[in-house]
This record gives structure tokens, sequence and C-alpha cells, in this order.
DNA sequence: CGGACTTTTGAAGTAATTCAAGGGGAGTGG
DNA sequence: CCACTCCCCTTGAATTACTTCAAAAGTCCG
């Protein structure tokens, strides 16, 4: 019943949608399971890109290393999300680290495989053409929050961003469903987690977020886009 | 003769290099010529995504532009180069805009052609996908740079990439082969003219670079080497 | 209850921006 | 051909937003 209920799933992921069911069977056969403990690791930086993987549960969080230690957050994988589309490009290595950061469960096709499957179902090489888009673009917005804001409205943003993409309405607004360091803020904003905690307890004192420990409840979204998108 | 010398470089550009020559003919015969004067727009941010290019000669520069008017160059396109990936997902519009600076010449073709083709030929499917993860990791690795680097730093890297892309060497060292401003430099690497001007100035005086008016010429690649990849 | 993380907050320091003013090249038009 | 104008570039000085340094206070877990 695992697999039926994989497959139901498989069928929502952004890769696959739109595809009919017994295709999706034979994507699946193709396939192999993996489950990841949290803080376990998915690939590394470096690694050669042999497999690429599509998150049925759990979230996953992919991240760069400079030389010197210092890192920084890409960005958090939902279910549904895809991960390791280097593998798609011949003869290259992933840039970036995915972990866990809850237990997960994902399923993977080896390099040779996946480019079997898009070459025969053009449909999905479609929709990975939309996907890495959509990453691009994605992208190429923090691109340009980190090169022309503040840090407060860089903050703001991924705040916003982080409460669209895994926000939980509760009774004190709209929670973060994963744990979230002030550290993690910082290497997703682009500062250090001390400006983080400032400003943070700024907006709390404000009533805009309510936060914890390793957690974020965005309580007057609006009043956090007006702080994001005021112009200098 | 000008067809036949565009189906040349069409074959050698990074979305139909490896395809047969009768494919070319017809994949040329379904898109269109277009040409651009220096400074002229191909497309806007914003505007509805109907139509992919490859550049067959000339430079074309994509910018971001914010609300308030700040710009950042998110690219410079040389020959080969593709510009407009975004008609590939239906429905979106041009996440940047995208000008010639330089008088430069096009093939386009619209967003159903562009699809048929693919959805036909699945090596170029394969193509636009490593295109794409190309652009991505190019973006994810300035994303790391503006996220730890120092400003130095960051025009370092930022000048070494656009001579290893647009480089000519010279007697003078290698010159980067287009009008280049230190507004334009303070764009790409996210900080203001000023700052650019004092660095090259600096560098100037340590023999590492040689520049004039909108002008770039690198003479000492491993010395500005050294600069960019020093550790804090 | 000890110990390891995570967070907070002050104070000092600094890298880079902003402000301000002037200089120089390239092209235009008289 | 020279003068004028428009850009582009340079360089000091003042300002500031943010980091770094430092220390202490919470908070969770075994």
């Amino acid at each position: 019943m695992a697999n039926h209920s994989d497959l139901d799933i498989l069928g929502r992921t952004e890769l696959f949608h739109g595809m009919p069911s017994a295709m999706l069977v034979e994507i699946q056969a193709a396939g192999f399971r993996k489950k990841l403990a949290s803080g376990e690791i998915l690939f590394q930086q470096g690694d050669s890109a042999s497999s690429l993987f599509v998150v049925i549960a759990g979230r996953l969080r992919a991240t760069q290393t400079t030389l010197d230690g210092q890192q920084i957050i890409i960005r958090y994988l939902a279910p549904g999300e895809t991960a390791g589309h280097t593998t798609l490009t011949r003869g290259v290595v992933h840039p970036s680290t995915v972990t866990a950061v809850d237990d997960s469960h994902l399923i993977g096709w080896s390099s040779d495989t996946i480019r079997k499957i898009m070459e025969q179902h053009s449909a999905v090489a479609m929709n990975a053409l939309a996907v890495l888009a959509a990453r691009y673009h994605e992208i190429q917005i923090r691109l340009l929050e980190l090169s022309t804001e503040k840090v407060e409205q860089r903050i703001g943003h991924t705040v916003l961003r982080l409460a669209n993409q895994a926000g939980r309405r509760t009774a004190r607004g709209v929670e973060i469903a994963f744990p979230l360091s002030r550290q993690d803020l910082a290497e997703m904003a682009g500062t250090t987690l001390h400006t983080v905690s400032r400003i943070l307890s700024r907006w709390e004192d404000l009533g805009i977020v309510d936060c914890g420990r390793r957690q974020v409840v965005l309580c007057k979204p609006h009043a956090l886009m007006a702080i994001s998108d005021e112009q200098a």
C-alpha cells in the first residue's frame, strides 16, 4: 500500500504531474527509495552527480559552502520538489549539499534512467525545464534582493518567502513549519545571526512576529510586507 | 550565403550543438531573424515571454530592475548563448530585460514552435536542460560570493569571469571585449561605482589592470586571483 | 542538574556608502 | 578646428549600517 500512496504523491510532484498513471507505475519501478533521518546527508557538494531525487515526504535543505567554511542556505525542499537536477547534465558534480532537516523519504533515479525517461516522455523533460526555470527565477530574485536591499528588508523577504512555502496557520499567526534558527535565517539573508536576532527582537516588540528557540511565527504579514518593500 | 553561415553557427550554439544538419535546416526555417542595433531592447522585464532567442552575433546584456529603479546586471550574452528561456514555461513573463550592447543578430522561435521542436527532438530538450542547469550553477556561485565575500573580492571575481567569457588577448593583457563602465561592474558585483573606481585605481597602481573609459584590461590574472581568493 | 546549544544585547570597530566637488575624454556643432 | 557639452571617472571627507567582539542569559535534553 505504501507503493500505492507513493504513486499518488509522485503524480503530484513538480516533475511528474500530469503524467498518466500507467507511466507513473513504470517511472516508479525504474527508481529506488531512499529514507533519511533528520540530519543525514543526501549528497554533498563536489560529489559526482549520479542520481536525481524527488521528495515524497519530509524536508531537506540545500547549502553551499566556501573554501573557508562559510555556509549559505540555497533553499529548503518540500515534498513534491526535486533534488539533484545537476544529474541531468553529464559529467558534473553537485554544486550544493542536500541535508534532511526532518525524517525524509525520497525516490531516486540514476542519471541514465532519468535521461531515458525524459527522452521517451517529452512531457517529463518539459516539466523539468519548467522546474529549472522556476528555480532560476527564484534565485535571480534573491540576487536582486541581496544586491539592492538593506539587511532588514532582506530578512523580511526571507521570512515572508518561508511563510509562504512552509507556513502553517495557527492561532498565533503563520508558523514556519520546521525548526529555523537565527543562524539559518542569517545564512539565507546574507547576514549574521546577531543582526537577525536584533531585528527579530525589534519586530517582536512591534507584534509583527513571535519567535522562540528555532521557531518563527509571523503574526502581521502585512506589516512585514510594508517593512520589506519600503523604499530606501 | 548568410543562410549558410547562420546554419554553421546554429550548429555550434549551446542549444543546438550536436544536431544533424538536416534538422538544423528545419529548425532554422521554423525561426525568424532579428537584428538589433546597439542599445536596442530585445524584450523587457514583465513582457509576456513569447519567444526564445539564440545569439548569432553581437553581445547583449540581461538586467533586472527594482521598483525604485535600482538595476543589476544578471549576465552578458555572447554568440551561441540563449536568451528568453522563460518562454519554455507557459504563461509567464520575462524576469529580466535583455538589451543589445553591440549591434546584434539573433534567431528567434515562438513559444509554440520551440516547444514543438523540443517535443520532437529530445536532444534539444536535453541541451536546454543543460543550459539552464549551467545558468543556475553560475548564479548560485554569485549568490555565494555576494553573501560571503568582501567588495574587493567580488569585483575581482567579476572581472575574472568577464575576462574568461569575453577576453581578448592583447599586448597589454586580456582585454574585456566590450565597453564596460565602472557602473556596469558595480551592478554586477553588488556595490557602487565609487567603490569600483577606487579599487580599480588601486589595482592599476599595482599593475594588475589597466583601464580606461569603459574599458578594462587584465594584466596580471594571477595577482587578481590571489586577491579574489584570499581568505578573510 | 549539568552541559551544550541557541539567543540576546551592549560596545567597539570598520568596510563601504553617501555626499560633494572637480577633472578629463569623446563626440558635436558652430 | 576649436569650443561646448555630456558622460564617465576620480578622489577626499563625512556618515552609517552592519559586523565583530564579548559576555551573559535562556532553553532543551539526557
